[in-house]
DNA sequence: TATCCCATTTTGGTATCCCAAACAAGGCAA
DNA sequence: TTGCCTTGTTTGGGATACCAAAATGGGATA
């Protein structure tokens, strides 16, 4: 695999990790050093890395990109339709293998996992939901969704009833799709959508004085 | 400008305009000598345009992203949530002023209109009603299924009737939103989507044979 | 004539070099 | 002390140099 690739991947992880704080710039020459690399592909990576838009410009700088709490309302708005939409093809479309697999991951994620693991799994739910609808375009849309979604997610404060209430309702969107009840399993997206919406502008609004207090560039909300 | 840009630019349009054929080979060092500049913003501005997907690897060269038939239905299935929400949202979030400059582009095309004319307001116009419901992340989705669309739309086959169809169309999907009729603007938005779809599909199937004459690399749809 | 093999060229990937613009620090004058 | 200008440093943008891998082409051989 090229180097650049690899730069791309490691930085990803780091920035959507919070290794590298939001807002935090990045120059060049101290990426060089800390990939053991030279600039070139380090510069590719970045072009890559900022039309995910996980990386942006900053006058002539490069800085990752803040959290942007404005946004989680149009993202949501966003998900909204394309999410149901991928929930009624899901059911003319999806095999019974393709809805055990799913169900394994879900099963996979026990009381005593970490961390890490809950929230992966909460975001590759949505996107392999989407992988059921065959439509690539969807899968890419809802993935770059929960890819700009994943930093504020880590930073919610998870309640034990709330991440319960939320695997529930993971459960019960994949139950209509597998019982193949479209309309059932739209309302449920939808309704799941709208309540880890408030869930985290409510945590996230809450405890935004500690977020800036840890040196996260966080905007919007007004 | 940076020369990366300028080339971007410069070879977006190129492609978009099928002055370079889907699926050609393009070299580094040609493209070198094409635009006089340096390989460094040339390869900067290939990444870019790779995660347009307007240029593609195979293997390890680029080539201009084919014209991929198959997804023209993908596509359609796409537009067809994303875009029924923006005219909903429109109704709501849309200021006459925003109405009024959508018409007047759409007046601006008139029947002397060169084609390139035609075809770009054609592509806009859904861009800008996209840009009436306010959510940027919609802004984004449909402005790349556009361009995913461009030049297919290009190749179409225009009669005069099928032209003015979708003329009427449009203009039908913008009064609803101008009277605030939010359920209306949905329906035709949807019937539109499809029609278009549907007519795109016919013309290019039949046209399949002269465009492959053409040396353009044009691939699904069995 | 068809096929295989090796020399040559071309290609993309990477490292390095140079430059102009932006920035920061320090000193000078009011 | 304050504001401004100078100057040295750092930065990203671009050009060039080098390399290994892949492609190409031509000639020897069967």
């Amino acid at each position: 695999m090229s180097q650049m690739l690899q730069i791309h991947d490691q930085l990803r992880e780091m920035i959507l990790s919070l290794d590298l704080g939001p807002g935090e710039r990045l120059t060049e020459r101290w990426l060089e050093s800390r990939f053991e690399g030279s600039r070139t592909p380090i510069r590719a990576a970045l072009v890559r890395l900022e039309s995910e838009e996980l990386v942006r410009r900053d006058g002539r700088n490069w800085i990752v990109a803040p959290i942007d709490l404005g946004e989680l309302e149009a993202l949501a708005e966003f998900r909204l339709p394309l999410e149901t939409t991928a929930v009624r093809l899901a059911c003319t479309r999806a095999s019974a293998a393709d809805i055990a697999g799913i169900e394994a991951m879900l099963d996979a994620c026990q009381a005593g996992a970490p961390r890490e693991e809950w929230h992966r799994v909460g975001t590759d739910f949505h996107v392999e939901i989407a992988r059921l609808s065959g439509n690539p375009f969807i899968v890419k849309a809802i993935s770059g969704a929960m890819t700009r979604l994943s930093r504020a997610r880590w930073l919610e404060v998870w309640t034990e009833p709330s991440r319960e209430q939320a695997w529930a309702e993971h459960r019960r969107i994949l139950s209509f799709i597998k019982t193949n009840d479209p309309e059932a399993a739209a309302r449920e997206a939808a309704d799941h959508i709208s309540g880890t919406r408030d869930r985290l502008l409510r945590s996230l609004s809450e405890d935004r004085r500690g977020l800036k207090a840890r040196g996260f560039a966080v905007v919007g909300l007004r």
